[in-house]
DNA sequence: AAGATTTACCTAACGATGTTAGCAAAGGTA
DNA sequence: TACCTTTGCTAACATCGTTAGGTAAATCTT
């Protein structure tokens, strides 16, 4: 008897360990330079063998960004039980996803399909902050009589951007669940609505 | 005398057809199939030439969202000619910016580094939505009170995730020059109080 | 116009990638 | 012992980015 669940067992621990290093050299290198031949060298088999567990390095990369997902997901269960009320529970939330999304770049990456070779922008080019500079133009435009400082003014510019940037991310990126571009279209609407009436 | 002139136009019009017919297979068959080979058969040369005006793949996809860059420039330039009024050029950017992603979106995702091999989650998969349902909780505990439309409820989770999101994604790409991390928290706490504020 | 030189372009390769076919050895079954 | 299934490997295929090295044409020099 023992002797099937040794090897149903010894399979899913090769299928974790190939996981975890895949993860360890994620980490390492980050997910460009991933490949499956490091994999194998690191695990200490042969290449092919690697396909016995996963369909394919896409498998991999995928089951990684669900990994990221479940230890998202238990973060936030321990906000839930740690705030009754809701409005603190949602300001919990919101500290854990952004402290998530930087404590676990490569996660986050991997999950929202972030990071493409050739963009590194940093402020070396201007055309960069094209877009920035006429939102700034804009709301400058119409904070101008209540005179707030200039980090709160520029602190605005970004929360319009990223609103704007972060909305058409989810719908392109299709984590969305809404169908209707339509109704895409006016959540967009409404937080821009929002974002003019608190200026 | 000419002939300097004729050498330089034409090393110049290699340059843009290469960019062109670039953008066109983007267009096609999305960046991530984009191959210099491919390049080399659309514009029937053969592959080193295209050496002789990149120094590499990375600086092809870099010119064509420069490219995408100056469009959008173009656009909103567009709008700022049009409307004086801050508040209603604000919006127009916004509109400007939603349909410049959804009509371009190869550019766009040039521009900001979106779409990785492996995320084309959709609903197949709950983990994917976990950390909507869990700000939809609080959100939902929030606004029970103002009985606000089950759309409306929903359009305000969205722009909840968006906030966050596109603030991560700026920062994390470093499309922000804000260096400061502690800067950008503040701009995200600053979002979500507003946020819930106008709940 | 003839020779020298630069330019334009190509073939062919290198190294690395994802993926798969086919085989050898090890282990279990009869 | 004979058979079969599992396990793992070697070796290859096709594709990729990139570059070295050569050839022939175009240009410049005298």
């Amino acid at each position: 008897m023992g002797i099937l669940e040794r090897k149903i067992r010894q399979k899913e621990n090769m299928r974790t360990k190939i996981l975890a290093v895949a993860m360890q050299l994620v980490k390492e290198e980050g997910w460009q330079s991933l490949s499956i031949r490091k994999i194998a060298d690191a695990i200490e088999y042969s290449v092919p063998v690697i396909y016995d567990h996963f369909e394919n390095k896409e498998a991999i990369l995928f089951e990684l960004s669900m990994d990221g997902f479940r230890l998202l997901d238990r973060l936030l269960e321990k906000d839930k039980r740690k705030y009754a009320d809701p409005e603190e529970r949602l300001r919990a939330h919101a500290e854990t996803y952004w402290n998530f999304a930087f404590k676990n770049p490569e996660y986050y990456q991997l999950m929202y399909g972030l990071g493409m070779p050739c963009s590194s922008p940093g402020k070396a080019k201007p055309e960069f902050n094209s877009f920035r500079e006429h939102i700034a133009e804009a709301i400058e435009g119409i904070v101008k009589d209540n005179k707030s400082s200039e980090d709160e003014t520029c602190f605005k510019i970004y929360a319009f951007w990223s609103v704007l940037h972060g909305l058409i991310s989810i719908v392109m990126m299709r984590c969305s669940d809404i169908d209707d571009s339509q109704m895409n279209k006016k959540v967009m609407d409404d937080s821009v609505n929002a974002f003019i009436k608190n200026l």
